[in-house]
DNA sequence: TTGCTTCAGTTAGAAGCTATAACTCATGAA
DNA sequence: TTCATGAGTTATAGCTTCTAACTGAAGCAA
């Protein structure tokens, strides 16, 4: 990051941007662990070591890479507008998801037991959340606001500075989406015929709606 | 599995425990994809490709591992009694869960893409999931039936036997404790000071009462 | 234009991994 | 006692990440 303008900058974004394209290709046909350098190397029509002059290793290219999907889905909730609701949100998020899963599970899904995400991603992260935030502080369209804007009691004051309210909705928000997302692609659904798509929608009513929801048969939408 | 009670099956059975036992210390501190079998054979006493008597490959070794991760979660929700009720499976799951957070996520996490379990483990896997709907299916202590109980439209027949209520039931369950339970294994909630444990009874109570307890303050509990 | 520095890319190699092949030797059964 | 089975070995192929040392070209300055 950060190349200057100079022809050999140029040069580096770009084989940069390459090698990082054939990373993509590689993960979402089978997955994050079995990412090779050595091959990314051959199809870019490098040899090998030469990898390493654009990444300090496998390491630094994944951390690079799940910053690229941290920022992606930030520009995706981005473009759905500064006022978005959730259940826009929880759209943008599915198809996001959808999209790509081996992305989705490089982000949330089992993180690598040695590994701290750099302040980068932290970062990056936090602004996803606040754009989160920013959806569940707004009121509810219909009706006053619903009861689960209780403050959380873990720590005297919370990190970010939006109404506990809205934090608490926010988390509900997304433990209750990547619920059924991730299960949904890691496949523990298959053989079990309903559709994840009602699942998703019906918790997303819940997650909207006053009342719960769950009383909602899942034949709605 | 299936040793003879010979001398010989009987050694081959104590061997074969002794690498799982193993796999799993490394899988505990450094999760399942640096799961290497010379690391396991260096601390078991053999060299190298004396493994390859006991397990077939990595892969026969891993899924022998996902296999006892299932029955052991198995174990513990039969443990809990056979007329145990959702909150209390829901219990025992977060217990299972924090006891070794790798093996939630060999079971629950990020799949490998290649990879396609055989019918042992989906045997295994649904003989937990008939557990989980026997408690969906007992009524609910406190008042009328939830208004959850709506079939799913997603097929024309359910492949489980219970009623669709149940099923609809036990699926939300499913998802919303393992979306609150994956993303505080995986390190997404540090840093936000908030107690994991809570926004997870909070969910249970969401679940088990017919008002859905968002509104609940999570002070409760 | 000449010269020099920087750096992209190379080959060679170390250390690790999974997995196979071929061999030795002890165990257990006929 | 004979003999087949099989547990464990070393050697090896082929893959991986990553380091070291070298080559040669691109870009900059005088």
């Amino acid at each position: 990051m950060a190349e200057p303008a100079t022809p050999r900058g140029r040069y580096r974004a770009q084989v940069r941007a390459e090698i990082k394209e054939c990373a993509w290709e590689q993960i979402a046909t089978a997955g994050a662990s079995a990412l090779s350098l050595n091959a990314i190397a051959r199809q870019v029509g490098l040899s090998g070591p030469a990898l390493y002059r654009y990444f300090a290793g496998r390491d630094e290219l994944i951390t690079e890479l799940v910053k690229d999907a941290y920022r992606s889905l930030g520009a995706a909730f981005g473009a759905a507008g500064p006022g978005a609701g959730v259940a826009e949100l929880a759209h943008v998020l599915r198809g996001w998801a959808l999209d790509d899963p081996q992305r989705y599970f490089l982000v949330f899904g089992t993180p690598v037991p040695g590994y701290h995400a750099p302040g980068d991603v932290t970062t990056i992260a936090s602004e996803i959340m606040t754009t989160l935030l920013d959806a569940c502080t707004a009121p509810l369209p219909d009706g006053p606001e619903p009861s689960h804007a209780a403050p959380l009691p873990g720590g005297p004051a919370p990190p970010h500075a939006a109404p506990p309210a809205a934090l608490r909705r926010a988390l509900t928000f997304w433990t209750r989406l990547h619920g059924v997302l991730s299960l949904e692609l890691a496949g523990h659904f298959t053989g079990m015929d309903f559709d994840p798509a009602l699942l998703y929608a019906a918790e997303l009513d819940a997650l909207t709606c006053a009342d719960d929801g769950r009383d909602e048969p899942l034949t709605h939408r």
